[in-house]
DNA sequence: GTCATTGCAAATCGTTTGCAGCGCC
DNA sequence: GGCGCTGCAAACGATTTGCAATGAC
């Protein structure tokens, strides 16, 4: 297991690393990011990063967003009837499990999929780049919340 | 195989039979979609019903869409990089596979999942309430047209 | 004839861009 | 000290809403 602020460090060394500077901006929004088990939006990034940082501006955020995602350090999510969002991505593939509820995001492996994709190349004649897998679903806690109703 | 006359007869009783009227804009919109292997967007629709019937409104496209997906008679799409789209849904659970190229769609079976909902569910604790799963790749056309440049 | 449906225009939402000043390295 | 970064304001594209006229049944 990866402690949060061992992946702030290298979330922002890979920053450095790749040219870009460390601003105090930039280390809200990953810290915000880093610490919510929800997927984030960039609303509500901006929201809990202006916590930590509150003159921060919603194009930074963005901006910030965007690099993260050409660097491949964030999967984007599609949770049925919400907002597309963001979680911060692993470094091996792997998917997800949203929480309908409250968009609290869980990852898995899985590997069958290969054998699956295979099997379309050849039935369909498509040449196979890549795939969304996502699932949807209530988490422990929000099932309980339900329950109370 | 299913014709696509039969097709827009089954979607467009579909609609008599929830109390909505069958008019020009709906079925050319209908017959728009039935008519392209690719999948739609908003945008695309309307230009291609407009062939049909011209002074199509583009407000129409929206809410028509809004109806048939609520009637769950759309899938939704999330091609990576490309706008999110729809494409005709099928009576039965099924996936697709998009062409990055041309955006041509293509549908198959898969039931191996739900033994991957419950491994989920037994190892995140989530309630699985449903999934997506859609591949991306070339299709054999396009495969050429890239071979030839 | 009635009431759903339509299409326009305007409002709205999320995101991107232009630009001048600021601050990290 | 230079150049990348920031934040504002304005632009932008996609979608939604208010409303009066229209047309399906």
């Amino acid at each position: 297991m990866v402690s949060v602020s061992n992946q702030e460090d290298a979330i922002l060394s890979r920053l450095r690393g790749e040219g870009y500077k460390i601003t105090p901006q930039r280390r809200a929004i990953v810290r915000a990011i880093l610490s919510s088990d929800e997927y984030v939006t960039p609303e509500l990034l901006l929201i809990k990063a202006r916590q930590a940082f509150p003159s921060l501006g919603r194009v930074t955020v963005y901006r910030t967003l965007d690099i993260l995602s050409q660097l491949g350090l964030l999967c984007t999510l599609h949770p049925e009837g919400h907002h597309p969002g963001y979680t911060l991505g692993r470094l091996d593939h792997h998917h997800h499990v949203v929480c309908s509820g409250c968009g609290r995001v869980s990852d898995f492996s899985e590997h069958g999929l290969e054998e699956l994709e295979k099997r379309l190349s050849r039935e369909t004649g498509f040449k196979i780049e890549g795939h969304i897998l996502e699932f949807l679903g209530l988490c422990p806690q929000c099932q309980e919340t339900n329950n109370e109703k």
